[in-house]
DNA sequence: ATTCACCTTCCTAACGGTCGTTAGGTGAAA
DNA sequence: TTTCACCTAACGACCGTTAGGAAGGTGAAT
C-alpha cells in the first residue's frame, strides 16, 4: 500500500524539516513516486499532516502505555529514572517522537487549533495515567508522596526540561540534563 | 536609523513564524519600505538573522543577570522561586524570549553550525553563573545542597520543562508547570 | 559659491527558482 | 467499462535576490 509509504516518508521528512521547511517534492522522492501522485491519496499538504499526525499521536501513546506496563514489575524508582533512557532511544531511533515535539512545540500556523485538539487531550491524559500510577504505588509504598497530580506534573515538567536537549541534537547534555535531574526529583517529591 | 527598524521587525517575524516560515515581504512591510530595500542594510536573509541573533543573545544574557543582581538582598529562595514569573513576563513582554527559544531549537538548517556556537557558550555561562551563586549562597547558609553543579544543571531543566508550555502558547499551564515543580525542586536539592 | 563626484537609501522591475496545486491523459486491474 | 494509481505538463503564487535608476546629502575641488 502506497499510501502507507507516503505517510511515513512525510512523517520523517515533517519531523526532520517541520511542516514549512518539508516540501511534496522531497516526500515524493523518498517514496519513489511523482510530486502530484500524492493528490491520489491525500487532499493535500495540510490534510496529509493531519494523516500523519494522528498516527504518531495514537503510536506514541501506545507505546509509552506499554512501556509501564512491561516494567510493571520493576520498583517505580527505577521505572521512571529508566525512562529518560527508554526516551532517548524513542526520539533517536524513530521520527514519531521527533515529529511529537516539534509539530507540538510549533505547530504551523494554519493548523494551530486542529493540532491543539489533538495534543491537549495527548498531554492531559498521559498526566492522568501518571497520577493514577503514582496513587496506586503510594499504597504499596513505592513512593511516598503527598500529592500525586502535583508530582505527576512535575515530572512531565523534568522530562520535557531535558527532552529539549535532545531537539538541539546534544544526547550527551540530554544525559546529563537526566542525571542531574532525577535525584532531585525524587528527593524533592519523597516527603 | 532605518536598518534598526528592520532588525526589530525581523526579531518579530523570526520569533512569531520561524525562519523559514517569515519572509522579508512581510519584514519590510512591517517597517513601511519595500523588500528590496532591505539588501541596502543587510546582505540577505541569513545575514539578517544573524544580526538579529547576536542582538537577542547580548540582551537576553543582561536582563537574566540584572534581575539576580536587582535582587540580590531577597533571600535565594524567593530569587529562584519568583524566577518563573519573571520568565513569564519577560517570554510574553518582548520578542526576545521568543525568538531566542525558537531559534535555539529549531534553527534554520544552513545556519545551524553558527546558531550553535553562539547558543552553547551562552547556556554554559549561565550554568557556570548560577553555580557560583549557589556556591556563594551555601557559604551564608541561603541554600543546602551537596553539588551546586548538578543543582544548577536541575533548575535550568525544570525552568525550560516549564517554558516549553509558553512555546505552545499556554501562560496558564505553564504557572501550573512552575508551581507544581518548584517545590519539588526546592525540597530536592535541600539535604 | 558652484560644481562635481560619491555615497547612502530607497524605489520599480524583473530574475530564476520552488512551492502547493490542478488538468488531463495513460495503462492496468476489477 | 469503470475505477484507481500514476504520469507529464503546467498553473499562479510566492520566495530570496539582483539590476538599474531616482532622490538626497556630503565633502572636496574649482
Amino acid at each position: 500500500m502506497s499510501s502507507q509509504k507516503i505517510l511515513l516518508a512525510a512523517r520523517s521528512c515533517f519531523a526532520r524539516d517541520g511542516y514549512e521547511g518539508a516540501s511534496l517534492q522531497k516526500i515524493a522522492e523518498e517514496v519513489g513516486i511523482k510530486k502530484p501522485s500524492i493528490y491520489a491519496h491525500y487532499k493535500g499538504k495540510e490534510d496529509l499532516f493531519l494523516h500523519v499526525m494522528t498516527l504518531v499521536f495514537s503510536t506514541v501513546k501506545r507505546r509509552i502505555i506499554d512501556y509501564f506496563i512491561q516494567n510493571h514489575q520493576a520498583p517505580l524508582e527505577s521505572r521512571m529514572k529508566n525512562f529518560f533512557d527508554w526516551m532517548l532511544q524513542e526520539y533517536e531511533m524513530s521520527d514519531n517522537a521527533r515529529f511529537l515535539i516539534r509539530s507540538g512545540y510549533y505547530p504551523p500556523a494554519g493548523l494551530y487549533g486542529q493540532v491543539m485538539d489533538i495534543l491537549i487531550p495527548f498531554l492531559d491524559g498521559l498526566r492522568r495515567a501518571l497520577t493514577r500510577l503514582l496513587q496506586r504505588e503510594m499504597l504499596t509504598g513505592g513512593v511516598h508522596c503527598k500529592d500525586p497530580k502535583e508530582a505527576s506534573i512535575a515530572f512531565l515538567t523534568v522530562v520535557e526540561g531535558a527532552v529539549v536537549e535532545l531537539v538541539c541534537g546534544w544526547p550527551d547534555r540530554y544525559q546529563s540534563r537526566a542525571a542531574a535531574v532525577w535525584p532531585v526529583y525524587w528527593k524533592g517529591i519523597n516527603a
